[in-house]
DNA sequence: TAGGCCATCTGGTCCT
DNA sequence: AGGACCAGATGGCCTA
């Protein structure tokens, strides 16, 4: 991988040696994928990830966390605007049609902060939805 | 050491 | 034709 790094740095001066049009083109593009994933498609992650509270705070969620997350905490805040509950929303939401539905990871976060919990940690994001 | 996560490269497809 | 977008492959890093 070291070799590709150090050609990924220096594919500018890679391409203005004369090497081919072809070979040159390529690394173009790689520039250019290189960067739309730097600074579009993980920008917009980071600015998601800011949006979704984790416990602890500082947890830095994973890609695949933070889409698998923002679907959960949509609908935990729609379930606060339609039920009113901003402690256990979707408890309170499940408990008019889905009986015995797990409770939300964001609910169960409020749960967790009653009962001063702090060691369970781990088992906050094992919550399936 | 295995598995999860990530960055990067690459080729294909679609759009302008 | 060239660029944007996407998905698959690959290899490095980190952690349990």
């Amino acid at each position: 991988m070291d070799n590709l790094n150090q050609y990924s740095q220096g594919w500018e001066q890679f391409v203005q040696r004369g090497t081919s049009a072809p070979v040159k083109q390529r690394c173009q593009a790689n520039a250019r994928e290189r960067d739309r994933t730097q600074n579009s498609v993980n920008m917009a992650f980071n600015a998601l990830r800011l949006l979704i509270p984790t416990e602890p705070p500082d947890r830095k969620l994973s890609k695949i966390e933070v889409l698998r997350l923002a679907g959960s905490y949509i609908t935990h805040l729609d379930n606060q605007l339609y039920t009113g509950d901003m402690e256990q929303p979707c408890l309170k939401h499940n408990d008019f049609d889905h009986k015995n539905t797990p409770l939300c990871t964001f609910c169960w976060s409020s749960v967790k902060k009653e009962k001063s919990t702090a060691t369970r940690t781990h088992e906050y994001y094992q919550v399936p939805y």
